[in-house]
DNA sequence: CCTTATTGCCGCAGGTTCCA
DNA sequence: TGGAACCTGCGGCAATAAGG
């Protein structure tokens, strides 16, 4: 008697494999680890075998579990691709994003290109604007969603990620610690901008703006130049660049978060579509 | 089929005791 | 004095019970 696997329960199966654990798992399939376990639970029901073993206070796919996972990751691809394929070949439409340039420059490219390999028909219209711009046009449905790192109770959205913010200079960069810190920094309002100069303030170490640009690209350029040293997420980091802390004198920097948005206004399709896109990561 | 609440199990860090 | 053995409390992980 063959049986039917469900490709949810597999799907879960998958995240446990490659997070490590149940409630690791849980956590990426968004749902509660006892969920989880009564999935697993299900699964190896289904099948009449044993999946994982214990080890420790942990349970790790066993021989079985192992000889499934690749079938569960092709299966589950599978799917994803058919779901996909039917969904964009009728997809078009227009899709008008709103980005900071902080964000335009560093986490949107991902999204855009997975998007745009999907979505083949659809018109992407990116708006790159500061924060306190692009939210009337959100407000009154100009742009269908917007990225940002400033929270907002007004629209509907999510926590997308949480960075870890470094100081950042040229690899061959050396600050004098006899001298006041360079900086190399976007104008207001750059939340970035902001981080470092109340971080150096808190400190009380001195330091002076060498060097001020709005876009990514320029302040790479100044870095490259050995102007000075400015405060990012790890993302920017190029072989070219490297991470100063504590050891030279610069205080800790906090986390940022980057958010999404999406209009109050009726989302087309493809809007939507991209939407849950970025929003499922 | 899910959630919340609860339980048992286990790893780990830190403290204590004992002995060479 | 220092190292081994043991104890204990905390917290994380998965399973289970009960309810919607």
């Amino acid at each position: 008697m063959l049986v039917n696997l469900e490709t949810d329960l597999l799907r879960t199966f998958v995240a446990i494999a490659e997070e490590g654990g149940f409630s690791a798992a849980a956590r990426r399939v968004f749902r509660t680890q006892s969920a989880v376990s009564q999935q697993m639970r299900r699964l190896e029901e289904a099948l009449g075998q044993q999946l994982f073993e214990k080890v420790g206070r942990q349970r790790k796919l066993n021989e079985a579990g192992q000889n499934l996972l690749t079938y569960a990751r092709q299966i589950v691809a599978l799917n994803d691709q058919a779901v996909v394929t039917v969904n964009s070949s009728q997809q078009s439409g227009e899709v008008r994003i709103g980005a900071p340039h902080d964000i335009a420059d560093s986490i949107l490219p991902r999204f855009l290109s997975t998007f745009a390999r999907s979505n083949p028909r659809v018109h992407v219209m990116l708006t790159v604007d500061r924060s306190p711009n692009l939210m009337p046009l959100l407000e009154d449905g100009r742009l269908d969603m917007t990225l940002t790192t400033r929270h907002s109770e007004r629209f509907q959205g999510r926590l997308l990620r949480t960075s870890p913010t470094v100081w950042i200079a040229a690899a061959a960069f050396e600050l004098d610690r006899r001298q006041p810190v360079p900086l190399v920094l976007a104008d207001e309002p750059s939340i970035f901008r902001r981080m470092a100069l109340n971080a150096l303030d808190q400190r009380g170490v001195p330091h002076i703006e060498r060097y001020t640009c709005p876009s990514l690209s320029g302040i790479h350029v100044a870095l490259n130049a050995g102007l000075g040293v400015t405060a990012r997420t790890p993302e920017m980091l190029k072989p070219d660049l490297k991470v100063l802390g504590e050891r030279e004198g610069l205080p800790p920097l906090p986390d940022v978060n980057f958010y999404i948005y999406r209009s109050n206004v009726a989302l087309s399709q493809a809007a939507n579509a991209l939407f849950e896109q970025i929003c499922a990561g």
